[in-house]
DNA sequence: CTGATATCTTCAGGACGTGAAGAGTCGGCT
DNA sequence: AGCCGACTCTTCACGTCCTGAAGATATCAG
């Protein structure tokens, strides 16, 4: 499930984002029950616990002890309800950074912040980058990586795009890492287990597989490491993609010192 | 909607993906109407077509002429039609690249060419890669890339996590890329006109964004580039992805230089 | 107190996946 | 030739989803 943002008023959308002061004045009616914030916090907490999947209006006014129609009365839509969820809980996500020791040691502890974050709240990955929503925490956190990034001193082409790729890197590893926290739980089906009956079924499948795709054959079997100091609460599949993560930043860290000293400046 | 695989019988589903042949035998009844392919097929038009969220088993059987249980009949359920459509979709990436230009050259071609492909099927990008569906063609794209890059003389376990690194990089902007074509078609407004209306509504929202988000700021004033040799069909959102891409996709490749020169081998 | 307005609930309509039951079709055995 | 049983496909049903419309209730301005 993807989900796309900000389909209704636009104007609406962003006042409620920015929290413009809305109308304010003592009016009829009863007295609001709930506030707007107190609906996306209930709606986090349902997206955090059951996933996005889970997340639906009535689950999210149930857990205020309302109906789901009771919601619209704060916020437009669903569609809406998720861009606030979003950007509020981007706030989380650290936005001081010491380049003391270079930019390359600020931008691996923000790597692995939003890599942290983004397993605390692994809905987050299923909101759609492709039209951000553009509120204020989102702009804050560019605004931390563009400030730690500033200082390989590449020019503003160049480093809008090491941003978007670093942004894509740690999302693509994370969301892969998410999903493997998540299939144990919703399929009830360890990944060992999973591992053990799937690469069972598929020799019996395949007998052939080691003619057939010789260089996978030759990287498993030799995939046999030291399981020195592994975190066995972590399952397997999880622990993978941590690794994948802190070698493909090293190896996209590498890349931008190479841009940079092509582009003949100090590393630091 | 992140889909997940295999709930159901495994061992139908390996069989069903490697095409091990079923009893095959001449049976009472009426002839089958449809086939697996056929469905798979339909399936695949109807995400290229509408994406993701317009694939249920009704439209498929459907644009076949039947109602949607009658898929029932050749597939267990929807999310082993989704591994079918996925891992027969991965089919249309090429296989073979030279390695006469060296790796890099090769894994170039690579990279392009499943960035075309993701954007030719966006919806792939949906498919949940925490537990693999281990078809025919997942292994193919695996043995392929690994092919390329064991050029590198890289050890088996670096080159798994550099695989999985330059995957999950690809996929990540594609998936931007891919959301973005397709914001337009669901949501009715272009990517300039969106960007207008938004940026608008920022600037009336937010007076003091400047000085709130300084970096960004000067990011933006900066952004304003030479539009020489742009492909006016491609939308704005599209277009930097795909520079993001390129520019990512070159960062990348000079950290897996920088990791082969750290390993004391020659970079070709 | 009255009328206007806001909150919240109930009902309804059209989507979804899929289990169960039944109609119709055809191969193979008697 | 005739029928049994396997097979395909449809219809109905249930529980889920979002959300528009209508109505009950609560509160404030005058």
């Amino acid at each position: 499930m993807v989900v796309f943002a900000g389909q209704g008023d636009a104007r609406r959308s962003m006042a409620l984002l920015w929290r413009t002061p809305g109308p304010g004045e003592a009016r009829p009616g009863p007295k609001p029950g709930l506030s707007v914030d107190v609906i996306v916090d209930a709606a986090i907490a349902v997206a955090d616990a059951d996933g996005m999947a889970a997340l639906s209006m009535r689950a999210v006014g149930e857990r205020l002890g309302r109906t789901g129609m009771a919601l619209y009365t704060y916020v437009p839509s669903k569609s809406e309800l998720v861009d606030l969820m979003h950007d509020r809980v981007l706030g989380e996500l650290p936005v001081h950074y010491g380049l003391e020791e270079g930019w390359r040691a600020a931008a691996t502890s923000w790597a692995r912040d939003a890599w942290a974050f983004y397993l605390r709240h692994p809905w987050v990955l299923q909101v759609s980058q492709a039209r951000p929503v553009l509120g204020p925490n989102e702009y804050a956190m560019l605004e931390t990586v563009l400030r730690i990034l500033r200082g390989t001193g590449l020019e503003a082409g160049v480093l809008r795009r090491v941003v978007g790729t670093l942004f894509h890197f740690v999302r693509g590893v994370a969301q892969t890492a998410a999903e493997s926290r998540q299939a144990p739980a919703t399929t009830g089906v360890s990944d060992d287990e999973w591992w053990l009956a799937r690469s069972a079924l598929l020799r019996e499948a395949v007998p052939d597989f080691a003619d057939r795709f010789p260089t996978v054959a030759w990287l498993e079997s030799g995939a046999v490491e030291a399981p020195v100091d592994e975190d066995e609460a972590v399952p397997y599949l999880e622990r993978e993609a941590k690794k994948t993560f802190e070698a493909g930043l090293t190896v996209l860290l590498d890349g931008i010192e190479a841009a940079v000293d092509r582009a003949g400046l100090p590393s630091r």
